[in-house]
DNA sequence: GCCGATTGCGCAATCGTTTTTCTCCCCCAA
DNA sequence: TTGGGGGAGAAAAACGATTGCGCAATCGGC
């Protein structure tokens, strides 16, 4: 740390040779021959000496990082981890690093961070943070700076982006809690400042017109957050309705662990009660109590998708196609059954 | 992206004055005085022409990065999210950047990662990682590297670290299982190559000889990861034992869902058949099915605490004190519950 | 009106690489 | 003997910031 740093030039000076020579055999550039022997003492003096290159100088001599940076909007959500190490898992493998940013829902943090990541300039960006403004995307796409879009899409058309198919997921949920008997379906949506919120809000209220479901006013509420706790306050609402709802539709699992607590709050027993349906699949879904029935996702698919595709843009090769909407498809589990009243009647 | 970017000399070009300049009234620098129409001057032109700072050379002058590396072992883990995000809180208050490595508990991803982190330089790491040898901890502590070890320990005597009370955690465990009346206690341990692992054993066997328990050799298994998959294969021959335990503790709460499918998979049920313990209370273990009783830490805190460690060592300030011992204790749920041959003695 | 202090800013070196261009030297052929 | 060619490595110019030092110009004091 506070020794001086060995440099290129003290392992020239160990080896009785020019900078640059260093430089071309420890890069191993082939343009230029060398002795083998000159190749072999550099390398040994590097070694003797414990020579680790600079990044840093060598990311300004480039004008390149090798890095990438991602937008998280919160890692407490057990959506992303798995994405995230899909994401990794490609950058590791292909040389570059990931600089995680946690924005907190906070589009104040994202700025700072987008700011942040933009000095320190990073190859590219992957973000998954959907509350990030249109314009600042618009900023983005205007700067020609790399980057893609992931679990979320943005009004720029081809803008690179790997979504979840929300339309037909939220289809299937809907399409179950119909088959089972249900006619009073809940919803609690997300922030509806999302373009995920939106979309599953406005997929559920289409499957159930389609199913000529009549989707009563009373029985929707918006979460401020895709968390839990938001879920929770968004719910009080539904399961203290005269007449409440026989089903409930959360808008991902979170907020869907929120409407649980709340049915239990007014002492209904889910699904007894009240059936509950989440979306996202998050990694310890089926062992809740009771077992989440979800919508799953290929979380980590998503990951690898986002960060091939970045690094394709980065490296200024083919994408074969801007966006790619990963399948989604329920998953059912402990948590739906047939009303209450509709077993009663058929008792 | 292309086009060349605006440097501190296009600032001070447009502004009529020296790049120095720039630099002095951008960096708010007061030992020298300047005349407030001439900042003004500059401030106008670096906004006009959207001056950005490139933190790469800026870092290469100062020698310092800003950024703190963090290497967690698996990002999966719902431990961690939590700590990241105390890290991360205090980090960005304090003007740091968070590099996340995500090791997989792979010693050899350890590695690169860490001869990446300083090649990039970063001001400190961050190490959650409990592969990782203690000769590669040595290292660092000869460079005088700064780093701060988070939920693990290191034979090195004081190398500073946040770390969990595990003997409190695990005697409570004991305590409240032998205390519901079990006798016949199962242990899924940790991967004994981590000093978590050891301890949480090794402090399970110890307050059971406290309250004069035998512990049954057939009846501890090892988990080779910190995971549900490696918590459930170990489980599956304790679950099978000709007397099975009617009790198990995990080592943490993955290995303890891991359990709960053993368990479920031979038709037992928890917690009337075989009552079950967890570690870490993982942000979503009272939703569980049943709701998991397990030993709580505060996960959060430790990552501010670890974060404030770090930067303190960073900027030279004063510790004051090397390890921090984070309170870890049990809080009784729906897993665990007196054993059914004691309950049926009882009726 | 002169001298020294102070103010305001320019100069140039530096951080550690990479890469293009240049030089030197040796060998061989004419 | 000379000129050309090519192989091996040296020189030097970036990349974009920071900062100690120095130099004018102004100001105050006597």
């Amino acid at each position: 740390m506070t020794e001086p740093r060995i440099t290129i030039i003290d392992v020239a000076r160990a080896a009785s040779v020019h900078p640059s020579t260093v430089s071309r055999v420890l890069n191993g550039r082939v343009e230029l021959s060398l002795l083998p022997e000159t190749r072999e003492r550099v390398i040994a003096a590097a070694a003797r000496l414990g020579y680790r290159p600079s990044a840093l100088a060598r990311s300004l001599r480039l004008r390149r990082t090798f890095t990438l940076g991602m937008l998280v909007p919160n890692i407490d959500n057990p959506l992303f981890p798995p994405i995230i190490k899909g994401v990794e898992d490609v950058a590791h493998s292909r040389g570059y690093n990931l600089i995680l940013c946690n924005t907190e829902d906070s589009s104040e943090r994202e700025a700072t961070y987008l700011r942040v990541l933009r000095e320190r300039q990073v190859d590219g960006l992957l973000i998954a943070s959907s509350f990030m403004a249109d314009s600042t995307i618009a900023e983005l796409r205007r700067d020609r700076f790399p980057f893609v879009l992931v679990n979320r899409g943005s009004r720029g058309a081809n803008d690179l982006a790997v979504l979840v198919d929300n339309e037909v997921g939220v289809a299937e949920v809907i399409e179950h809690l119909v088959g089972l008997g249900h006619r009073r379906i809940g919803i609690v949506a997300g922030p509806q400042t999302t373009m995920t919120g939106q979309q599953r809000l406005a997929a559920a209220r289409a499957s159930l017109r389609e199913h000529r479901v009549k989707l009563d006013p009373a029985l929707v509420a918006v979460a401020e957050a895709f968390s839990q706790e938001a879920g929770y306050r968004a719910a009080r609402r539904l399961v203290l309705a005269t007449e409440p709802p026989t089903a409930i539709f959360g808008a991902n699992d979170l907020i869907a662990l929120g409407v649980l607590r709340a049915i239990r709050e007014v002492g209904l027993e889910c699904p007894d009660h009240i059936s509950l349906v989440g979306f996202n699949d998050i990694p310890q879904a089926e062992f809740f109590g009771p077992p989440l029935t979800t919508v799953h996702v290929p979380q980590r698919d998503m990951g690898t998708q986002a960060a091939t595709m970045l690094i394709a843009q980065i490296e200024g090769k083919d994408i074969p196609a801007p966006r790619v909407v990963a399948e989604a498809h329920l998953v059912v589990r402990g948590s739906t059954a047939a009303p209450a009243t509709l077993a009663r009647t058929e008792v």
